[in-house]
DNA sequence: GATGAATGAGGCTTCATTCAT
DNA sequence: GATGAATGAAGCCTCATTCAT
């Protein structure tokens, strides 16, 4: 969606107000987010951004793109693809753990793509956002169907249903880490990997047993 | 915090300015949300309503209140207190079914709400709006201790993360309720409402065994 | 200018509305000078002000009246007039003293009228007002002319240069004491008494003997 | 205090934008003075004019400065500064003469500044504003301590007084002159060059020797 | 292609005046 | 006549987008 202008930039000017943009709109939400100070931010003319992108809108929209796949280039070698034998919740767990260590890397960049997952600017999805966001139902439909096909998980529900309550579950905790991540400045100390790392671990157990006593 | 005048108003004219105050952001957000038609579409002048409230936040936060107040009043003699003897899943269920019928039957403020908890107007929140988050989290943190009291609830895990946890479970369940109840026009059709239940069920059944297999 | 309604109110009333005026045009000027503001503070309703007076400006018009025919109610009994014989300079020299005092007790209706005369509301200047000033100009004619008649005046310069030239030099003098009055609250201690008359007299020499050398 | 945008204007437009402040200003004063009216008298767009000024009060502010300046460029070759030797009466009245054929070059200019100068802006004086009248003071008093070291001005009259009775002097003559030169239309007529000039020399007549008898 | 000034629609807010009780 | 709520015109200011260089 970005103008050819834009892609015949040298990858780090392009990076640099990818970055900004992304800030801009991370500090200010869409409405109040500014398109003369993301240019400023970036080292660009106002007018720039408009040969670059159609409009501000646009600009929203491939910030979400870029933003997914540099997460993805920078952190996938580190996933593990889940295959039949494995134990969806060690998965899980080594997944999020993976999540949270990225998070401290591209703090800014992480919380941008929750606030887009979380429904922040519901208003402005479109087909191509709607179409990442499928694909990334997709996976964890995926993930529970092997689950289920090898025993770890409960077959006796619904496959949509499971994978909604699993982002769910999951989600406020995020969400939790995401705040605390922003209130802290740049760095992360080792005790708070530790109380991450503890969370993870209560809700993967959660995940798994349930609340229910005994 | 709206203006004594407003508070003069008929009950009628309050609830219609609330209403029109409520869809208009429910419509367009905070940023985008225009004076000049909820005006209009509450039959009253712009200035009007520079009478009743200060500003446009204020005009939000009061309508954020009365949502809220209207919510309990309208509900709340349908709403079984938690008890030290009952099971708290089984609460959860029948309170899940009533909160399923709120939203049949005010689909606008309970999206409106909604949205508000979800943290969608966040940078708007002020002390009034933390307390009523606080109350509401405070609930539930009483509700899982009564259910560790009785041994409904687990108590190898802590009451916040317990906490965390149920709002995130049922969080993505509401939302695919609100998302449904909104494409869908004014009726709700019987077999939508069984829909619902088996949804809820399946819900409360995760929270309390999980979904780890056997 | 008032309607009857206003003319009918108590003096008691009329007073209070006057000087609630009268505040609030000193504080703020005719344009920011708020009618509901000055309701408030005459504890009467913002509707009355319109039974009392046509508009915005016509109550500022009676407010200039008001004051000073309320100066003149107060302070004439204690005005000497002139007369053939007496030294000019002598006159405004008591003249002044007495205006010192006045504004000593009037403060806010001094200020209010100085900046009428001042030129500050020039733009609202009516028939009405004008008369007040040609009145006021004739005042000091008069009494150049008795001074050029008894030889306490010179004679080889015109009347109208000679009473312009006194209004102004007059003016910075008055300004100051304006000012310090404003500045200073409700006291008039002696020590300021001495140095507004020791002010007075310097200007009263300047104006007789000019200040030039020899 | 403009912005660079405005700085970076051709000398041309910024003249166009700033006479059609200065006019506007005269014309309703502050509260009333309008910004469309101005940017469209200046031939530019009201978003512009916020390009060049932060808002209507540094618009303002700033035009005062430009006004002085120019007066400064304009005029201050024909300005004889004052030396120990003058007569400082003979040099007001040079002075005077040449201020009145600036107010016939310059007349909203002119008239723009003495009202400032008279306080009709007085709410909205800044710090600038202020450094320039304390400059314009010291400057009277400096030809008065002058005046007096040479003998010209009497030396029993406090400097302070002195200046304060000169500038008031002063004033409501030019206010005189101002007023004539608003009415009349752009041409001055030889007439009045002669009667300004006798107004002049009676007022310095004056200054100098008073208005008493003999 | 880059730049940054120019544009003008749009929105919040104020407040004199009118109106209904 | 008094009251104070209702009205809506008007104005400052923002800022996405366009334009000229």
């Amino acid at each position: 969606m970005p103008k050819d202008t834009f892609l015949n930039l040298s990858p780090d000017k392009q990076e640099k107000v990818m970055r900004a943009t992304i800030n801009e709109f991370n500090k200010n939400g869409f409405e109040k987010g500014n398109i003369g100070d993301i240019a400023k931010s970036a080292g660009v003319a106002k007018g720039s951004i408009y040969q670059y992108f159609e409009n501000k809108r646009e600009l929203f929209l491939y910030a979400v793109k870029w933003g997914l796949e540099l997460m993805l280039k920078k952190f996938a070698p580190n996933i593990t693809l889940p295959n039949e034998e494995m134990d969806i919740f060690e998965f899980l767990y080594e997944n999020s753990k993976t999540a949270m260590k990225q998070i401290g890397e591209e703090r800014e960049l992480g919380i941008f793509i929750q606030n887009v997952f979380l429904g922040k600017y519901s208003n402005l999805t479109d087909a191509s956002m709607e179409y990442m966001i499928k694909l990334s139902n997709e996976y964890i439909v995926n993930l529970i169907q092997i689950g289920q096909k090898n025993g770890s998980v409960r077959s006796d529900i619904d496959v949509q249903v499971l994978s909604i309550y699993t982002l769910g579950a999951t989600y406020k905790l995020k969400e939790n880490m995401m705040n605390r991540a922003r209130e802290r400045g740049e760095d992360i100390l080792d005790e708070e990997y530790e109380q991450y790392e503890n969370d993870i671990k209560a809700m993967i157990e959660l995940l798994k047993h349930g609340m229910g006593g005994r």
